[in-house]
RNA sequence: GCACUCGUAGCUCAGCUGGAUAGAGCACUCGCCUUCUAAGCGAGUGGUCUCAGGUUCGAAUCCUGACGGGUGUACCA
């Protein structure tokens, strides 16, 4: 349910029948406290300079005409000239009991369906995932989940880094221990580097080959490639493993690897030559932009392209071919200046119209305890793989001693949904843009603003179902003041999407789930369901309110890519 | 050097299209189970919103500067 469209609209038919004329934004906000309503609206006191009036008379005339014949109960002027506004319970009743059953929660499809890019997780073939992906692979993944919802065309793009000169020394080992029959080393492609490393500076024979390798990937050789598809295939199929274990919805089919621009190239160089873009400065080709002494390289001295080159070619891929609205870039935010760049550089040569909305999805690094950069004891990287076995680990370890499981396998399923929830919920519940304190206390406390959290409100409205185990029809009566902040906060799904949608921020979604659940639980201790002398038209009207809020929990951890079960 | 970014309770974080006494969780103190899942709920302690100016009827929020942390900065991605 759209709530502050509609009552900014009840608002401006307010000023309107009070001639009030105003060229700002109106627009409504949540209350801040309880006691002030369920909305305000504040202009009346930015009215009062331009109509040099007295803001609570501005105000009292602007009450006096706003309707609250249908969605608002109440609205009444306070301190120095708010407008304070109550929704009416009826109206949230008679709402609630419309979206019982809505597969989509009360939550309508977007009118300017838009077609969006989600450019996400895009990890270098030549390593194992580690932690480093985390963040891209699930904001990304929410981001694809949320505008999907909402109803635009997604398509999800894995950039993955498939080229590059190591991909010579990679290929030539791997022939290698082919020659011997053994592949083994593969399982593990980070070890697979080392070795190959540690070949590579030891024999200047291996060294010639491998950079020979590299010329003959470029060239075409067959022989070559067919060992580089093989190489990217296998850690593809590793990254599918993560994939698959996160619960994160991209395929082979949303790969659109670096190399695939690569035929594209030298026509980025010739469109940015056309348009008079192109400098030639110590032998690369450069374009200089206003306000930085240093050039964006688009072609080495030697020729060679580098990552800018690519990122142009994609978005005139984007822009042209896949014909889309709007890019979201899912890249840490130490890329901001790089994207400023070719953000830049693409509407000025017109590879991207100007009605294309090119965004970075900017998020901040992963920090241990101690405030570094998070690394193994040892200082290596943590295999995200291993993170994330250790998380259902950890998360079987904490819940194992609970009787509400029937056999191992239903533990098994449990612990997963719970510590894969903890991971993914811990990192989409932070603002993207600040540093990730990454720890395992923290999100595996099970307390707070946390998965486990909302996976506990749902298995508990899911207990109060099997227990009550019978039809459920009626309606739902918003009858005290638990159930009408809870009812409003169900409706208020709607608009929370949207505004996460706009720039992209997940943790938008996590504040209000934890604000849903914190009022179902009050809800839950107050409002009895199931006791002894609660009328039948009570019990129902509560029991659909559970519902609707456990509704809402699943579909919004749906969207955050968390499962939900049903006992914990 | 220049650019970007952050600085809110002991810790981790919300709030930042300017609005009413600045909010959560953890930690600490205290209360609530003859159990609709107590992994819950309630109450309390805890703040010169880094500092100094400015704009404004009103600033954690906008502007300027300082201090402190992080990041980026010509042929890696």
């Amino acid at each position: 349910m759209k709530i502050k469209s509609q009552l900014n609209q009840i608002i401006k038919d307010a000023l309107d029948s009070a001639n009030i004329e105003t060229k700002e934004d109106i627009s409504v906000s949540d209350a801040t406290k309880p006691e002030f309503g369920d909305y305000q609206f504040n202009g009346a006191m930015k009215l009062a300079r331009t109509l040099r009036r007295n803001p609570r008379e501005i105000a009292s005339d602007i009450i006096k005409e706003i309707n609250t014949t249908t969605l608002i109960s109440k609205v009444e002027v306070a301190g120095a000239g708010f407008i304070n506004i109550w929704i009416d319970n009826s109206w949230l009743s008679k709402e609630l009991t419309k979206i019982i059953d809505d597969k989509r929660v009360g939550v309508g499809v977007v009118a300017d369906k838009k077609r969006i890019v989600v450019d996400y997780s895009g990890p270098n073939m030549a390593k194992q995932m580690h932690v480093g992906h985390l963040r891209s692979t699930i904001i990304g993944d929410t981001l694809a989940n949320l505008f999907r919802f909402l109803g635009h065309d997604v398509i999800p793009q894995n950039h993955i880094g498939d080229w590059g000169t190591q991909f010579g020394m990679l290929i030539a080992y791997l022939e290698e221990l082919e020659e011997d029959n053994n592949r083994q080393n593969l399982q593990d492609l980070e070890q697979f580097y080392k070795d190959a490393k540690v070949r590579f500076d030891k024999s200047q024979k291996f060294k010639d080959k491998a950079r020979e390798y590299v010329v003959k990937i470029q060239q075409g050789d067959s022989h070559c490639l067919k060992l580089w598809r093989e190489f990217i295939d296998i850690s593809l199929g590793h990254c599918e493993e993560v994939y698959s274990k996160l619960g994160v919805k991209l395929t082979k089919d949303d790969v659109r690897a670096e190399s695939f621009y690569n035929p594209m190239l030298p026509k980025v160089i010739d469109t940015l030559k056309d348009r008079g873009m192109l400098v030639e400065s110590n032998g690369a080709k450069c374009v200089f932009l206003e306000n930085s002494n240093t050039p964006v390289i688009v072609q080495k001295s030697d020729g060679g392209y580098l990552y800018a080159t690519t990122d142009l070619a994609g978005l005139w891929f984007r822009a042209n071919e896949l014909k889309v609205d709007r890019v979201s870039y899912v890249v840490d935010a130490r890329q901001s200046e790089h994207f400023k760049q070719i953000f830049t550089i693409a509407k000025r040569a017109n590879m991207v119209p100007d009605n294309v909305k090119l965004e970075h999805i900017a998020f901040g690094t992963m920090m241990d305890k101690s405030g570094r950069p998070f690394k193994t004891r040892d200082g290596g990287t943590v295999k995200l793989i291993d993170l994330l076995d250790e998380a259902v680990l950890r998360a079987k370890e904490t819940i194992k001693d609970r009787d509400s499981y029937s056999d191992s396998k239903d533990l098994d399923r449990v612990a997963k949904a719970i510590g894969i929830g903890a991971v993914k919920y811990a990192d989409l519940s932070i603002n993207r843009e600040s540093n990730y304190l990454f720890s395992w206390d923290k999100m595996l406390s099970f307390d707070g603003n946390t998965a486990l959290y909302m996976q506990y409100a749902y298995a508990r409205i899911a207990s109060i179902f099997r227990k009550y185990n019978q039809e459920l029809n009626g309606k739902i009566v918003i009858s005290d003041e638990l159930e009408h902040r809870l009812g409003l906060m169900i409706l208020k799904f709607e608009d929370t999407l949207l505004k996460a949608s706009e720039d992209g921020y997940p943790h938008i979604i996590t504040s209000y789930l934890y604000d849903l659940v914190t009022l179902f639980m009050k809800f839950y201790e107050n409002n009895p369901i199931l006791k002894d002398n609660i009328d039948r038209d009570t019990q129902i009207s509560r029991l659909l309110l559970s519902k609707l809020t456990a509704n809402t929990i699943k579909k919004g951890l749906e969207i955050l890519g968390i499962e939900v079960v049903d006992k914990i």
